[in-house]
DNA sequence: CAATCTGGTTCAGCTTTCCTGAAGTTCTGT
DNA sequence: ACAGAACTTCAGGAAAGCTGAACCAGATTG
């Protein structure tokens, strides 16, 4: 059997032209060097060098160089390869999230992942939490960032913050100025506009609030041109809130319970590529030193 | 240390779905494969399998899959290259022969050579013999089939065969039909032509005529061209007359001792490639067994 | 529902391989 | 002829790899 090694170690004499220098180079002593060059030789039944010094190679010795010389290229790449993809330095990951994560907090997150990950490739969908799920639940994705929903079999989920819920309206609203945060009863006279983030919410005053109305908008930049246009107001998390247009308002709402849980989804039962647990350690650590500019609530645990 | 055997094993276990059968192929115990297997993942750091049963990969386990499979067909077919050029199985091999021994002994000395190694590259080059030793003195041939010359520095050689030399005349000739071998002074009255294989004669009584004479001709085409026309006669080796135009004949000499010697010529201090080797084993045994059919005189020793 | 089967892991001990340090050999230049 | 350089050989010890037996965990079945 000729081990990668052994032919490490002919290509190594042969380049320094001694056993000594080899030895050195390869942090063995001279007669470890000997005999592997011995045993190879014995394996090959022929010799490689013209004598006893190693500075002249055979015909034989210069053609197993040669050869040798692309195979331990072509290993040592592919064995850097494989220790790549397993360190999660390279792959490909695919990353599905809601809208306001997309926007808000992955460009910073991504920049400083992708950039010590030059051969990674990551594929960022965005889009709703129900389609964040099917995706990840299909294997489309590997990582999904939505909220959760009860009921969903083969998804694994971790907490990761809470976002509270605000009224969006135009400035010209009467609530836009309403001094200090708004109770339910303050938006019985408005015209509300569902989204799909207004699903999650529990509180029973505002399912009478949302009985009330049967406009559903599901994409955020519809759903702000509506507000806009003076259609009526809608809730919204806060973490969405922040790159509102000039004419549009975002205010607190009185029921702190109002809020929207973000979670790290993925599929359960499977093992996951070292890049997406690379990425999941990344997102935590980045964003838990971002929760105080975002205004968001960390939840998540261990 | 990744070692290439691990990545096999773990090759033949994607391949066979369990580890049993791995086993069975790899000829090694389920649980030598276990261990290597667990090692290979520790090495990872990373999950190579869905689960404990072998039969699914995890996204890891298929990337290493890919890369190591051709990994492996690279490194077998490079150290199956090594492995035929060291057995003389293929390489390049260049022959430098005289003309008689190409013309007439190579073709099937060659064929049955070439027919075991297709993949082998042989250069034949007939000339005279003291452009053969110029040739494998000077590295250009890597074996060379000629007379000996004292003298040659650098160069060994092995006595192979003897093959007495005859006259060759027109058939017209008085010599034509003179019954029984012919004694140097039947020449006295001929136009000698001499050749390059003459002057490895040492007999007084020819040199004595050769010193009358002095066309040399270096080519045989030329040589019994000259002969045809009723130039003269000359002498050559039995094997060069084997071959010889119709209007020719050839005569035994009396003088047993007047032969010429093929040796096989390789350079000195050097080593052989083994297609070399190989070639002169064959060629040995091989001619061994012609010596009859071609009535040459074996002399080889050892 | 216990009994069995299947596929895999773990462990102790053995064998093989590999490496080292020291001593020996061969060549080379002076 | 001698010193030094280059390489080999050898004995002993460390490491790695393999095996057989025992063990474990899920499936399958009477």
């Amino acid at each position: 059997m000729i081990r990668t090694e052994a032919l490490r170690v002919f290509v190594t004499v042969a380049e320094c032209g001694n056993i000594r220098d080899a030895a050195d180079r390869l942090f063995r002593t001279q007669s470890a060097v000997s005999m592997t060059l011995k045993q190879l030789e014995q394996e090959l039944g022929a010799s490689l060098f013209e004598a006893d010094r190693k500075n002249s190679l055979s015909d034989l010795g210069r053609f197993v160089v040669d050869t040798a010389k692309v195979l331990l290229r072509d290993h040592d790449t592919a064995i850097d390869q494989i220790k790549h993809y397993a360190t999660g330095k390279s792959g490909r990951l695919r990353i599905a999230s809601v809208p306001s994560v997309a926007a808000l907090l992955m460009p910073e997150i991504l920049a400083a992942f992708v950039k010590e990950r030059p051969t990674a490739e990551i594929d960022l969908v965005d889009t709703n939490s129900a389609d964040v799920r099917r995706l990840v639940s299909t294997g489309q994705a590997d990582i999904g960032i939505a909220s959760v929903a009860h009921g969903d079999s083969g998804l694994l989920h971790e907490p990761i913050f809470e976002d509270s819920m605000q009224l969006v309206c135009q400035e010209t609203s009467p609530l836009a100025h309403h001094p200090g945060p708004l109770e339910w009863r303050h938006l019985n006279d408005m015209a509300l506009i569902l989204n799909e983030t207004t699903r999650g919410i529990q509180a029973v005053e505002f399912r009478a609030l949302a009985a009330r109305t049967s406009l559903n908008v599901r994409n955020v930049i519809s759903l702000l041109a509506m507000v806009r246009a003076g259609v009526g107001v809608t809730l919204l998390p806060g973490l969405a809130t922040m790159g509102l247009p000039s004419t549009l308002l975002a205010r607190p709402l009185a029921d702190q319970g109002c809020r929207r849980q973000v979670c790290l989804l993925r599929r359960e039962g499977r093992v996951q590529s070292p890049l997406a647990i690379a990425f999941q350690q990344h997102f935590i650590a980045t964003l838990m030193s971002m929760t105080e500019r975002f205004g968001i609530l960390w939840t998540y645990k261990e």
